[in-house]
DNA sequence: CATATATTATAAGCGTGCTTATTATTCAAG
DNA sequence: CTTGAATAATAAGCACGCTTATAATATATG
């Protein structure tokens, strides 16, 4: 029969649009106490995973501007999350550390993360939950493949696509 | 074997970042030479559904702040999307209506999102494009329920489930 | 009626993204 | 070496979310 037309894709964005924004706000609800917002759990990641990274390469990593990575970072000097040292090779470089405190609270964090996909996939069963992230995972795929199709500045030269 | 840990659960948030992102891009994109964005575009839905909503229950159903919506309004009104009308019954409220250049847009707008959404989910099976529909209503709700479990505004009246 | 409370919209200020422009430094060419 | 292009970071200003506070208006109650 001709009406299966709405079988809910259009409405795909809003849906990921919604999911985002909830997990979003648990997460940061859960870490409102430690005072560290999603962003800046985002960037946390990429530097303990590679202590002494450049703000140009958290940006390339994280796909911001260099300026976004710049005030994030201003913010979480302030709550005493990471440290700018310079480089001595090439001033012009300010290269990333995490604090203490941020390696102490490192798995804490990571935990509360866990509890909010834990909890977001209630009632989800696993093999569900396998064509989830392999469909979330092809969506991205699809949707940096050529990013913003207007041409002229796709990078290409480093990989993009894989 | 016990090495199934890592299926990929552990980055479910990240990956649904990602592809918001990289959405919300992709329509702007397409949309920018009409000067609309994204959530410019949640809104119309909205008033083009209801014409005559007033802003606090574009608030209640966009699920932002009263004051998002004040200045999201203000912007698509400079837009000539849509205009704000006095209500004669009650003068602290504003009615919203679409515009005529709204209107003529719609259904080109639509069609710009529904061809972000067929990108996005190209190589995805029906099958496996049915699984997550299905599992994103289901984080959704599950994220909804309780919203910030600090209890206390759980507004739960007017049935957010469904 | 008068006063207290609720509701609608807005103001002010911040976080995190964007674009465009600037400063400091490095590297490449002449 | 000096000029010029590239790169790292930052600045300025906007969009859109947030919280907290205010103004105007409605409504409920003494």
């Amino acid at each position: 029969m001709p009406l299966m037309v709405s079988d809910g894709i259009d409405r795909l964005g809003f849906l990921i649009h919604d999911v985002q924004r909830l997990m979003r706000k648990r997460f940061e609800a859960k870490a409102s106490g430690l005072g560290l917002s999603s962003a800046q759990w985002r960037l946390m990641v990429r530097v303990a995973k590679e202590e002494g990274i450049t703000q140009a390469r958290l940006a390339e990593l994280l796909e911001i501007e260099p300026i976004s990575v710049s005030r994030l970072v201003d913010r979480m000097e302030e709550g005493g999350w990471i440290e700018r040292r310079s480089d001595a090779a090439d001033r012009r470089v300010r290269m990333i550390f995490p604090t203490a405190k941020a390696s102490e609270a490192y798995a804490e964090v990571k935990s509360l993360a866990g509890e909010v996909y834990e909890q977001s996939l209630t009632g989800v069963s696993p093999e569900d939950r396998r064509v989830l992230i392999r469909a979330l995972e092809a969506m991205a795929e699809n949707l940096a493949d050529g990013e913003t199709p207007s041409c002229e500045k796709i990078k290409g030269a480093e990989g993009a696509a894989a």
